[in-house]
RNA sequence: GUGGCUGUAGCUCAGUUGGUUAGAGCGCCAGAUUGUGGAUCUGGAAGUCGAGGGUUCAAGUCCCUUCAGCCACCCCA
């Protein structure tokens, strides 16, 4: 016998699992959709080539990559991002500028697991290509608000949350300013963790790993320290940048993206002007998103992205900016269930027709046709096994109605409508198809 | 990739200083006079004690390796 077993960081979706999960990646594609976003899928195996390099030296580490049975050195996608590089400087003449599409697909990273983190995940991204308009930037904000507000409302419970946003330009302005440039990635990665370790701690890795002078790092350190409402963080950077060109046109593209969005119908708490989230990878050139959960933000961002004007440079001369997020599909779900808002339900179906008369399973299969045709999810149990059992079998499964009709209900030509929730039952017409369906969707 | 903690039935765990045929609760399956579930009662199935090796008269219990889970670092969804 061969144990069966999975890899570390793969797992097996069960039903129950599996159920809110689709649900999840429904409610973003329709979120996607009604802004304009189109569907594309790409391979999951890309040439190494194309990916390596892209999102810094640690993607490379954790890249599955291998060559294939033609010798050719190929590369597990571990993003959507980069192959979206590829496929737009490839197809651009056919896609037609500018470009908006979605991906939900599964992406894969060598990394050590954790909880909510896993070697194998889904992200759902979307993304603008071809233009460097601020309104695209405030799309991505609009976007993620209304993609984390229609989750919580798909789940039956509001789900707090706040994006939060900051412009790299404005922490490359500073820098360079401070000639400190050829230092900024250190530098920035150093700075995201102000958050987690501590200003102290984050001056020391600034000395220490990127190379600055304390009074350096004091002046990095000040920018991402100013705290307050988006007005007063926006009022307060002026002056730290004054005199940087990248660093003021960085600061007026924020105070365009949070007009923007509180235009387009984001509450002004749901949207917070951070200056320390720098994020890691190398691509980012502007606006930078993350998303935290208010009730678990240990968990991580749930939802991150930015603008990157250089990424698809690798693979065209053709000026190919862009923008856009990727929701965390596997990560989130791990953060639904912790907070206790997955129902455990394994049937995908509300009602279960009860096969009760051993003689009339004809009859139950008109009558599982009718309640289908009018958009009814229905299972006919398969056996006529004691009803007792039946009904068991559907109470565990998380059925919401069960239809029962035995001979009795046949001569008198009904059918009983059981809530299985509050017990009670009514009864409905067989040869009514409206009223029978009423009778059900009461209940549902 | 580095460091730490953990690993006994599907799940949560118990298992005395290493000592005979490894237990419980929940869950699962089947019954409790062939038409009504989530309660109760009865019975049943289910574990090569994660895997491999070693020490020992004897290992679930000690040692090594490996696999997996969790935590921290790193990084990130």
């Amino acid at each position: 016998m061969i144990e069966p077993r999975t890899l570390k960081g793969f797992r097996d979706y069960l039903p129950e699992a599996m159920i809110p999960r689709e649900r999840l990646i429904g409610t973003a594609q329709r979120v996607y959709r009604s802004f304009g976003y189109s569907p594309i899928d790409t391979p999951a195996l890309e040439y190494f080539e194309i990916l390596a390099g892209k999102g810094g030296e640690e993607s490379d580490r954790q890249m599955y990559h291998f060559h294939d049975h033609g010798g050719r050195h190929v590369a597990m996608r571990f993003d959507l991002t980069v192959p979206l590089a590829r496929f737009v400087a490839q197809h651009v003449n056919e896609l037609g500028l500018p470009f908006k599409r979605y991906h939900i697909a599964t992406v894969w990273r060598g990394e050590n697991t954790q909880h909510g983190r896993y070697r194998e995940f889904m992200q759902c991204d979307f993304d603008t290509i071809g233009t460097k308009s601020v309104a695209a930037d405030i799309e991505t904000a609009l976007v993620i608000h209304e993609l984390l507000s229609q989750i919580g409302a798909t789940f039956g419970k509001p789900l707090p949350f706040t994006i939060r946003v900051n412009n790299r330009a404005v922490l490359s302005g500073l820098l360079s300013k401070l000639g400190l440039s050829d230092k900024s990635v250190a530098l920035l990665r150093a700075l995201d963790k102000l958050g987690k370790i501590g200003r102290e701690k984050v001056a020391e890795e600034m000395v220490a790993a990127a190379g600055a002078t304390p009074e350096q790092a004091d002046q990095v350190l000040k920018l991402a320290e100013l705290s307050g409402t988006n007005d007063e963080v926006l009022t307060q950077l002026g002056p730290l940048v004054a005199g940087n060109a990248q660093g003021e046109e960085g600061v007026e593209r924020l105070r365009q993206i949070l007009r923007g969005a509180k235009a387009g119908g984001v509450p002004e708490a749901a949207l917070l002007l951070d200056v320390a989230i720098a994020r890691g990878l190398d691509y980012y050139t502007g606006a930078i998103f993350e998303t935290f959960l208010a009730d678990l933000p240990t968990i991580g961002s749930i939802c991150s992205g930015g603008r990157y004007d250089n990424l698809a440079g690798l693979f065209t001369k053709q000026e190919l900016p862009g923008i856009g997020a990727s929701l965390g599909l596997d990560r989130l779900l791990a953060a639904l269930e912790e907070l206790g808002m997955i129902d455990k339900v394994r049937t995908p179906a509300p009602v279960l027709i009860a096969f009760f008369d051993a003689a009339r399973l004809d009859d139950y299969l008109r009558l599982a046709a009718t309640i289908r045709a009018a958009g009814i999810g229905v299972e006919v149990y398969p056996e006529p096994k004691k009803l007792g059992q039946q009904l068991q079998y559907a109470d565990r499964r998380g059925f919401r109605v069960a239809i029962i009709a035995g001979q009795r209900e046949f001569d008198a030509g009904k059918c009983q409508v059981k809530d299985l929730a509050t017990t009670q039952s009514s009864e409905a017409p067989l040869a009514d198809a409206d009223a029978l369906v009423a009778a059900i969707r009461k209940c549902l």
